[in-house]
DNA sequence: CCGAATGAAAG
DNA sequence: CTTTCATTCGG
């Protein structure tokens, strides 16, 4: 496993096509991951993986990468990661090392310790990340608490945001400043963040109403979310009753 | 989950 | 413009 790539391979054209025509016969039109056992990966050098690899893309049309069983069989996948972490698996990269595919949970998980670096998976959620408020919040929120026994964290909230509207700008600039490298640092990490807020509609009902809401109508103190748009949703305001989790 | 503050991001 | 959600944690 050194450095060359693109030289040729030990193995002669012959020897690998014979090595494609065994694992081969895992193709058919539904197959979306080749198996590969573990000391037949071994033998292959990186010409050979490569082979390999470019003809299952003439198969499964997209791009593939080799992943480790870790789940304690010796055996070798390739295929895209979407297909191994479909029904829930995981795919986790120990720093300096190879990539390992870890199922769901199935019945017996043996060799779960292999893989002990706490590599996120693919897709767990990432926390957006704090805005200059949130951080200044953060950092006051335990001695405003232990300064005012029996104070409510809605309290805290409200001293701290007057607090806050009082500071400097250049107090105000240190915090934002802050969570602008929290942020780089967060997509330094996971360079495809994106927040994704849901929709309104798959989430609850009413939001609270904030400024210069005005009392318009009073008949119901209790229904917000009156979009001052127009009259497209006027009659709608679909689900109300039962949203929760 | 909600709320209470502020602000970033998305629609 | 609107809404979600990042922080906190008792209700």
């Amino acid at each position: 496993m050194a450095v060359n790539m693109n030289t040729a391979s030990q193995w002669n054209p012959l020897q690998l096509q014979a090595i494609w025509r065994e694992l081969e016969d895992q193709v058919h039109p539904f197959s979306r991951v080749l198996s590969i056992r573990g000391e037949a990966f071994r033998q292959l050098d990186a010409a050979a993986k490569l082979f390999i690899a470019r003809r299952f893309m003439e198969h499964v049309q997209e791009s593939v990468l080799y992943v480790i069983d870790g789940n304690g069989i010796d055996r070798v996948y390739l295929g895209a990661p979407k297909h191994l972490v479909d029904g829930g698996g995981t795919i986790l990269r120990p720093p300096g090392s190879n990539l390992y595919w870890i199922r769901p949970a199935v019945h017996k998980i043996t060799t779960a310790t292999l893989i002990a670096p706490p590599v996120p998976a693919k897709h767990v959620k990432i926390p957006r990340p704090p805005n200059a408020y949130i951080l200044y919040r953060k950092e006051r929120h335990h001695h405003v608490k232990i300064s005012n026994p029996g104070i409510t964290n809605n309290e805290i909230s409200q001293l701290l945001g007057k607090a806050w509207n009082l500071e400097s700008r250049e107090v105000r600039q240190k915090y934002k400043d802050m969570s602008e490298k929290v942020k780089q640092a967060l997509l330094e990490k996971h360079p495809d963040y994106q927040y994704r807020p849901r929709r309104p509609s798959e989430r609850r009902r009413r939001r609270r109403n904030t400024q210069s809401q005005d009392q318009q109508d009073n008949t119901d103190a209790n229904n917000a979310t009156t979009s001052p748009g127009d009259a497209s949703a006027s009659a709608a305001t679909p689900s109300d009753s039962t949203d929760a989790v």
